[in-house]
DNA sequence: AAGGCGGGGCA
DNA sequence: TGCCCAGCCTT
């Protein structure tokens, strides 16, 4: 590797893949500010609460199911000191049926947080975010970025599969390491944190509307002639995908009908009849009696729930948490 | 590093 | 049916 030509070579595709890079952010940006989904926390006028709410809320769940709940919660507690001085158990109420229920209480534990410590003002220091509970490295950075203007690299799972195959000519991603996707996202973050946060959004929004997993429509992609993944003529991946534990029949699945007979009796229920109201709630119809180990499985995972904070012990009762 | 954690939309 | 979804947290 000595040859000069060689190193000439070398840093030539180096520059190459520099230019390159520059010319996907600037394209990518100019397609996101053209083309992005109207959603309401992307208003101008949009507080860092609301967009705080709308992170917490897509962790994991579509922006479309998100939208109409985001909307009620706004309603409902405009700011974090409404949402503070509500009773926690409204807040799952509320939260329904958008999954990962947690997300719900440990959002009223932001609430509290930042009135008890921020002043009531969502905190815009990435360092402060992290301390609350449910923002991690994504929601962290979304929110200095997107309420903050903070120059911070955001990268959620639509970023990393747009990198890995526009830049790294790879079908899918690396398995998630936010420290080395924040290192590789940064680099590519323009100077100024206005564009820095186009960047860092119009990155998602590509991902999630053109670049997608499945189907990806290259035909309407505004980087598909940059794609090093298309230059490559699409090299499938190489990993096989890890397999997901099957939902019907699962704990978590009983854990959820747990939940939802909670949220319909505001004064809860005898714990011990929990069994008898998950199967009343609609459990695959069998006898009329509760098998006794399926009670159990459903008694043991009521104590789960009041272990993780989502529901709570009130003498002979199981209940919401107050 | 791996696994648990909801629920719905869509091919 | 299986896969995916603007992740986070614990072990």
């Amino acid at each position: 590797m000595n040859e000069p030509a060689l190193i000439a070579s070398v840093r030539s595709d180096d520059a190459t893949s520099a230019d390159r890079s520059v010319e996907i952010v600037e394209r990518v940006i100019a397609w996101f500010e053209a083309n992005q989904r109207p959603f309401p926390w992307r208003d101008p006028d949009c507080s860092a609460w609301g967009i705080l709410v709308s992170e917490v809320m897509s962790q994991q769940t579509q922006m479309s199911r998100v939208e109409p709940k985001w909307r009620e919660f706004m309603e409902l507690w405009p700011t974090p000191a409404a949402m503070a001085e509500a009773p926690v158990a409204e807040v799952i109420r509320r939260w329904d049926r958008l999954g990962y229920p947690r997300r719900a209480v440990n959002l009223h534990r932001c609430a509290v947080a930042i009135v008890a410590e921020h002043g009531g003002s969502v905190p815009s220091d990435r360092d402060a975010l992290l301390a609350l509970p449910a923002i991690g490295a994504y929601t962290s950075a979304a929110v200095a970025s997107f309420a903050f203007l903070r120059r911070e690299p955001v990268v959620d799972t639509n970023v990393r599969r747009v990198l890995a195959r526009a830049i790294h000519g790879e079908a899918v991603a690396w398995p998630a390491n936010s420290k080395r996707d924040e290192r590789e996202m940064l680099a590519l973050l323009p100077e100024d944190p206005a564009r820095a946060k186009l960047w860092n959004a119009g990155a998602m929004e590509l991902g999630a509307v053109k670049c997608q997993s499945k189907k990806p429509l290259c035909e309407a992609c505004p980087i598909a002639e940059l794609c090093t993944w298309r230059e490559r003529d699409y090299p499938a991946a190489t990993e096989k995908p890890r397999v997901q534990a099957k939902f019907e029949g699962s704990d978590r699945q009983l854990r959820g009908r747990v939940m939802a007979v909670l949220r319909e009796h505001p004064d809860g229920v005898v714990f011990a009849d929990l069994p008898e109201f998950v199967e009343a709630s609609g459990v695959p119809a069998a006898s009329g009696t509760v098998d006794v180990a399926h009670a159990n499985r459903t008694l043991q995972l009521a104590e789960d729930l009041v272990r993780d904070g989502l529901a709570q012990r009130d003498g002979s009762r199981i209940r919401l948490p107050h």
